[in-house]
DNA sequence: TGAATGATGCGCT
DNA sequence: GCGCATCATTCAT
């Protein structure tokens, strides 16, 4: 195939409790070959949201035309536009039918850093990906790419087989229910993670 | 600390 | 159907 270094994570990566998946994503990296060309960033920091019994899962409230993406099969994409500005992106994870899904909250910027800075002008080189908002806008993501299939198209998860990372849990941030439960995982050696609240 | 900004979904009529 | 409170955020003040 065309890949280069890596290899493209496959549904059966997905397809596994959410919360194995999410720490498992941290230093594989997120490929977006857009129009403007190939962009590529190390993944340094995700939530959980699992099902319909996480009162901070969108799914909570049942079946939407929003959702939709999140009760489908594993590996696609799940966009949506939140404060009426800003996109994030999550990965379905789980059988059909069981709502989950992991937020990308932040990466370490790789290939396209050109492309990056001309979407999100007057940001620091490390701080373009730190923040879901952040992420999105900087590779130019938006509901167009909700619901792609991850791993035939421009959009996909590589696994580089980098040596294990140091994984942190906390809270998850920016919700007001469900903050007991620490699904937020990060690379604690990675300067890229989001602000927000601290440990 | 709060303003920007708009789709979503709930609770009414 | 219609209106309004709610948001998995960011940046400027």
């Amino acid at each position: 195939m065309t890949s280069s270094a890596g290899e493209k994570l496959p549904q059966v990566f997905y397809d596994r409790p959410t919360l194995t998946v999410a720490p498992d994503l941290l230093g594989k990296y997120i490929v977006y070959e857009s129009a403007a060309g190939r962009l590529s960033a190390r993944v340094v920091e995700v939530e959980a949201y699992v099902g319909q019994e996480d009162p901070a899962c969108h799914a909570s409230r049942g079946l939407t035309p929003r959702t939709r993406p999140m009760f489908g099969p594993p590996g696609r994409s799940y966009i949506y536009l939140v404060y009426g500005m800003y996109h994030c992106l999550n990965f379905v994870t789980e059988s059909e039918r069981f709502p989950a899904a992991v937020l990308l909250r932040a990466a370490e910027p790789e290939r396209g850093l050109e492309r990056m800075r001309q979407l999100s002008s007057g940001q620091d080189d490390l701080a373009l990906l730190s923040g879901p908002g952040k992420f999105c806008r900087s590779f130019g993501l938006s509901t167009e790419q909700n619901d792609l299939d991850l791993t035939e198209g421009k959009l996909y998860l590589e696994d580089r087989r980098e040596g294990p990372v140091n994984v942190a849990t906390s809270g998850r941030i920016g919700i007001k229910v469900g903050i007991k439960r620490e699904w937020r995982f990060f690379d604690a050696d990675s300067r890229s993670v989001s602000k927000g609240r601290p440990l």
